[in-house]
DNA sequence: AGTTGTGAATGATTTCACAGCG
DNA sequence: CGCTGTGAAATCATTCACAACT
């Protein structure tokens, strides 16, 4: 998952587990293309397929929920769209605001899910002065001195900062001060911040990253299958840069779990 | 955490646990930063301080790369840069596709860090013949007719899909079909893909989706703490859609966890 | 003396499999 | 009969706490 939460220690909310409340908005969405659909009911396991799920982990998840369902029948779409919807928080409409207008900030502000489903862009922050007044998704960038008053006067709760990584830290500081409670941060930082406020991250990076060891790994086995002639080993010279004495005295005593032993062995 | 993989079952791979990968990254960004600032060695402790860890956690992941720290020392902070980069995948340079040049794919062909640490964009794909030819980050847009031969020739096996929800699953077959085995999904849907093709997907609004709800978690204890004046109940009318008739039928027994008894009682 | 590396303990999540209900 | 809801089992992840090593 691209995501990550930050601070608070994996605790259940209101006895929902974590993992729990992340599946909630695949389902809403899920049965959301139903509704329109004009579906009235659904399976646990139309529903799973729909969301990418398994069914019993579905049930599991609402069973954490209530009793929404009807044995021999399945789930009434519209019932269960309100009751994860209340549960999610967004029969209220929840006040944002986007930090850092660059290419990002504006095409986050321009993405059209964003106000579909209880969010409503109160406001678009630059600090750069040029920036000031510009139309941005039809509505003016305003400028991080008004930062605090942006917050307090719309009542927002949950900031998204997409600035460079070097203003996030300040920045999320700010919006903190001004009664900000939850952060979307597309910044490639880690944020440090006090109790009791929320972060999640969104790293396009880290995402690559992962994708690339499990790409590698499959490189590896295929050439693992194809291999036997060649004697190719794929492990580069360790390049070992000896830039602390005390830990380079031990560099000659260093073990990998297998990695310096090649799956298969040159012939 | 943004993020989501799809498909696979949670497997291990290479011994490595999945969680553990999702934090190499960020290691490798903290060890980065402390390289860049000629920081010869580093502990558990710092280390996974700068990468918003506990140290414990830090040191069993580490542990499953090998044993690369010195007791009474810490980590070399080249040595461990090397190995961690080794581990993604990412001594070999990844070319990459983007698909989708609208406001977010723009970002994210224009997002810097991409480049920098082992990515590289091989073309920016897009299905609107008025954007072919178009220069965005400095390369030209290609049309989507093109899409198996650009991934082909360039020998792609990692794909970013940025388009409207409507055309991602099209798109996921195309990239698959022309040899892509990873894909970096920011489109509303879920993809449904063959096994061995990887999936991870980057969702705005499932984020703030999962921060509302953490949101509204707070204002109700917070509202709980303050309350007992006031006998304002939260939780609004359950407006059940009788859409079933089936459903309907059972609609009587409903039973939540708690949700229809106040966490307060008007007094 | 200081810090890693890791078994063992704990906790969270997923999966199984089936009783219970409509 | 079909499908939900859920205990129990299995798996995965985190944390503890300390022996091992420099």
């Amino acid at each position: 998952m691209a995501t990550g939460r930050t601070h608070r220690p994996a605790t259940r909310s209101r006895g929902i587990p974590e993992a729990t409340v992340a599946r909630l908005p695949l389902y809403l969405r899920a049965l959301t293309a139903l509704s329109e659909r004009s579906v009235p009911t659904v399976s646990s396991e139309e529903l799973a397929a729909a969301a990418g799920v398994n069914s019993a982990k579905l049930r599991k998840d609402f069973s954490y929920l209530g009793s929404y369902g009807t044995r021999g029948v399945g789930y009434d779409v519209e019932y269960l769209v309100y009751q994860i919807s209340r549960e999610l928080g967004l029969t209220q409409d929840w006040p944002v605001v986007i930090v850092g207008i660059g290419n990002l900030g504006a095409a986050l502000a321009n993405y059209g899910g964003f106000a579909s489903r209880g969010f409503r862009v109160a406001a678009l922050i630059d600090a750069d002065p040029a920036m000031k007044g510009k139309p941005v998704a039809g509505m003016p960038v305003q400028h991080t001195d008004d930062l605090e008053k942006i917050i307090s006067d719309n009542g927002v709760h949950i900031g998204v900062i997409a600035t460079p990584a070097g203003a996030a830290q300040q920045v999320s500081e700010r919006l903190i001060a001004a009664g900000v409670t939850s952060i979307l941060n597309f910044a490639p930082t880690v944020l440090s911040v006090p109790d009791g406020v929320d972060v999640r991250k969104v790293d396009l990076s880290i995402e690559l990253q992962i994708l690339a060891f499990h790409e590698q790994r499959k490189a590896g086995e295929e050439a693992a299958a194809v291999a036997g002639a060649a004697g190719d080993v794929v492990t580069p010279p360790p390049l070992r840069a000896d830039t602390a004495a005390a830990a380079a005295a031990a560099a000659a005593s260093r073990k990998g779990p297998d990695g310096d032993v090649p799956a298969v062995m040159p012939a």
